[in-house]
DNA sequence: GCAAAACTTGTATGAGCGTACAAGTTTTCT
DNA sequence: AGAAAACTTGTACGCTCATACAAGTTTTGC
């Protein structure tokens, strides 16, 4: 039916992530997005209401991303290092791992605490991450260890994509070759 | 002199942190500011001239206070492993490691690519942090992977920060202790 | 083919902000 | 004590931006 709606919604959501990547998340205009998509800052605000939705929006699709590379790459996996592996790694894909994306989730970030809405994602994404990663850091390591290594290799994907971010370069391959180094490293 | 002037200064920086921790670097005003002082938002603008200069003297704070606090543990260090500790719990310091300063640091790590000063800055700064810890962790392991684990370090260190930012509470011996185990973990 | 629905846009409105300025008050210096 | 310097503040200006709206254009359904 409606099939224009979804088409342009896709696309002014595209639209706003290179926007926030250019401008900032702090200083993008609707006009910026707007000029973006090829469309005009009124049509923007036709399909999302208003800049607090597109962004809303804008974030749920990042969200969605890390749950399908999350989901793809853990259906094959067997063992529980391989699914450790997998979770690590789906940080990583190539699909999400890119200078826009990483960089408009870490303003996400940093802004998430004076957006209810985003604080919501964000902390209901943090614990479902989180989740996945204990169940299968538990059998890999004694007891005692288990939450320290969450905890760390959790800090490292943070910590990957904030340098993301900054240098405005991502080896999405090398990334994830690190990322399992890291995983043997810490569970030998 | 005019101590005046550098009590004011300090005063006025101080309540920009607290005002941006309330209010978030994007929506903070300068009166938000000046009412956190106990001030007038013009009196802010006679000693700082504008708002991005004084965002630019309180990002010189924070970073004066990581050096401070740096070269207080490096100094009674004797060998390589307890100058790597010593960087890396620096980060954790009472006096740097609150709510508030953390959700400061990473508001301004994201708006650095869009504000040159703030970019200069925090490029020197991670440079300077780089240094030091991949000169000592080269003495510690085999050179094919110092690299790796001076950005594992790295990377953990930023993202405990972004978490703090995020929690709201900070434990900052508890995360000093935690730090100290992942090096030895790192480097057995 | 045509009415209605869906879509697009230029323009207007109003709010909020940083900052300049001039007029006051306090402090300093001799 | 009194002039000058340092400091403070209320007010006003100019600007930017999100949003509302009404007037157009295109697409859909029959």
């Amino acid at each position: 039916m409606s099939r224009i709606r979804d088409i342009r919604n896709e696309e002014l959501i595209t639209a706003a992530i290179r926007a926030v990547h250019r401008h900032g998340y702090a200083q993008v205009t609707m006009s910026d997005i707007a000029q973006e998509a090829n469309a005009s800052a009124a049509s923007i605000n036709y399909y999302f209401g208003t800049k607090e939705k597109l962004m809303e929006a804008t974030m749920r699709r990042l969200l969605r991303l890390l749950k399908t590379a999350t989901l793809d790459r853990l259906h094959p996996a067997k063992t529980a290092r391989d699914r450790l592996t997998a979770i690590v790694t789906a940080n990583f894909d190539d699909r999400l791992f890119t200078p826009a994306q990483c960089s408009l989730w870490v303003q996400f970030w940093s802004n998430a605490p004076y957006a209810p809405i985003l604080s919501r994602l964000h902390r209901i994404n943090r614990a479902r991450v989180q989740s996945h990663l204990h169940a299968e850091v538990k059998q890999l390591c004694p007891p005692q260890n288990a939450a320290a290594i969450t905890t760390t290799l959790q800090a490292y994907m943070d910590g990957i994509w904030l340098e993301a971010a900054q240098s405005e370069t991502c080896a999405p391959a090398a990334a994830r070759m690190d990322a399992k180094k890291l995983v043997t490293r810490l569970l030998p």
